[in-house]
DNA sequence: TTTATTTGCTTAAACGTTTACCTAAATTTC
DNA sequence: GAAATTTAGGTAAACGTTTAAGCAAATAAA
């Protein structure tokens, strides 16, 4: 049966026997060296071509111990932030002609420190990450970067790591979308954030609480309610008894899953938006403009975010490294003002 | 300077070296080799857990000829469809300890063509894939597959090749969908839908004719349209230009994108939805139940297609190869009607 | 002319595994 | 107790590249 199994598969040695050249004259004519007339170089291409002579990866990796791949490590993919994301990411590895890996970390420490550990073997050239919410022992990271495996934090960064960083303004961004809370009337206003906190929480927390102090607001912890980090009905019930017991009329909703969590526990409490309660929230959803109502969101660079990283990673590892831990980049996030948070 | 610089790697010398075997015994006792005693393997693997030794996958994949490695070939990734799907891939690779390189096509069949000659190479294992919206030349996915790299297809099929396929059953849930349409009272029911035809456009293109032809409307080319597969500004003009002139008084949008260039088409008539028109889209966005109104949706199991996927990928690939040609499944989609179509 | 340099190619080692084949000792079988 | 088998390893080739080192012929410099 003459079936598709692997077969004559045309390498270095094919191309040498046929133009009767040895191996190292293929290898270096089709990396255009100098040592090879162009005359030869030219006959080599044209057989190359010819025969489809594709080099093979691993032999080319192992050898040259570089992979000429990265990973993308993130906690999950479902997510505009991400998906966008990893869009500006792609756009600089394709020109590079890279190649990317991709790792889910589900937001849990022990998988990415799992993770971690396999990128030790020189799968790839570097990473680009967004840490595990609950991520506190970075040794593994460490462990990786010591390997001289290049690492760029984006989004969710890992402070305690001396690398490139590419963020956005967290606590600016939460502190502007309080303010905004603030001079709309609201007199109450509550923060739904998930547990685990990464940094970015944190900061955006922050945000929220110094603009509140400085309305001569207290923060006041009974406001911060945290939910678990995925999409799920026990959220909506959790969030409806926290308005039904602190009763906010305005509420910021850290992570993009939060926003029909609140959308519907809203509803659910017959709770009009904005007039009975106002809602922000962190979310890149193309949709955000179309939901009843439009919703007034944080809206994060994600692609460029992605890009920025990638582009970082591979200024570093194409001619000669950067000083990657002066790298430390913010692009600015943008409160793009909907319905949700009063009459437009 | 102490940096960290690619510096002692431990391999399988290193461990034979300490452990004063040799090489070859390394290598069986860690993969569990009957010729190893257990003594011996006991040692081996206690001083590669000491001493953090990882194989180095390259020298691995060059020598056994495969490489644990999957590409995961797509149109687009900030899609939800398609990240939901990646989801359910990634259940399934994480835990055959495999890893997956994501490429995506950006719906190009030149980008597509060219990222299936170079995994000609041996790069991965096997691909699943979507197949471009413009690709109507096959010949570099029959060409991989006469390498002898299993393809399984998902969503966005390609019909012509022999080789398992998970698809939704399009035709029957773009019918359902025109059929809920016309017990809502809809009379002239528009397809909304995207240049470039994608077979699978095709068949939820023929469920809606279908549905129509059987009530006795004769499906008519004006009230389909074709817009670009990218969410702009010129999409929503053109469509609010066909709103004007041929007067639907329901859409139906075939891919995800276009709910959100609906809605503000309709906004910006200043129809209301459902009253003025009905509207249903092909999409998983999680925001379709809080949208404004909240929009009744033709929901595929994205996760499920993805997961479905992986497995048959990997049951051929793993153990002895499986009748790919013969695998077509079709996982149903489901109609979730919501205020878009009708008072709910 | 002689010597130095350049050009264009070859040889062979190396990258880190895996595995077919070999071997010597220990054990079993008769 | 001799022969057959099993056990526990070792040797070396192979996977397909890249590249340092070498070398003969051609060219340039002296």
């Amino acid at each position: 049966m003459t079936d598709g199994t692997k077969n004559n598969k045309v390498n270095m040695k094919t191309l040498a026997k046929v133009l009767n050249v040895s191996i190292a004259t293929i290898s270096k004519a089709l990396r255009d060296s100098h040592d090879i007339g162009d005359e030869t170089k030219q006959r080599v291409i044209e057989t190359a071509r010819l025969l489809h002579y594709v080099p093979n990866p691993y032999a080319s990796s192992l050898r040259k111990r570089s992979s000429n791949t990265i990973a993308i490590v993130i906690p999950e993919i479902a997510d505009s932030f991400f998906s966008q994301a990893i869009n500006g990411i792609e756009s600089i590895v394709d020109q590079e002609k890279y190649h990317a890996l991709i790792y889910l970390t589900h937001d849990s420490y022990e998988r990415e420190a799992q993770m971690f550990n396999d990128l030790t073997s020189g799968r790839v050239d570097g990473v680009l990450m967004s840490v595990a919410s609950n991520t506190k022992d970075i040794k593994h990271i460490q462990d990786l970067q010591q390997m001289g495996v290049p690492i760029v934090f984006f989004d969710r960064v890992c402070e305690d790591i001396p690398t490139a960083k590419i963020k956005t303004d967290d606590f600016n961004s939460a502190y502007m979308a309080t303010r905004h809370l603030l001079e709309q009337d609201c007199k109450n206003i509550s923060l739904v954030t998930i547990e685990g906190y990464p940094s970015i929480l944190q900061a955006r927390e922050e945000g929220y609480k110094k603009a509140l102090t400085e309305q001569g607001i207290k923060p006041n912890d009974n406001n911060v309610i945290s939910c678990a980090n995925k999409y799920t009905h026990d959220n909506i019930a959790f969030l409806k008894q926290h308005i039904d017991t602190v009763k906010p009329d305005g509420i910021i909703a850290t992570v993009e899953h939060l926003a029909t969590t609140t959308y519907l526990a809203c509803e659910e409490m017959k709770l009009n938006i904005p007039d009975d309660i106002k809602v922000v929230c962190f979310t890149n959803q193309i949709t955000a403009s179309i939901l009843n109502p439009p919703l007034t969101t944080v809206l994060q660079p994600a692609y460029e975010m992605g890009r920025k990283a990638a582009e970082l990673l591979f200024r570093h590892l194409s001619g000669r490294p950067i000083q990657m831990e002066r790298e430390n980049i913010i692009l600015p996030s943008k409160l793009v003002v909907r319905a949700s948070t009063g009459t437009v």
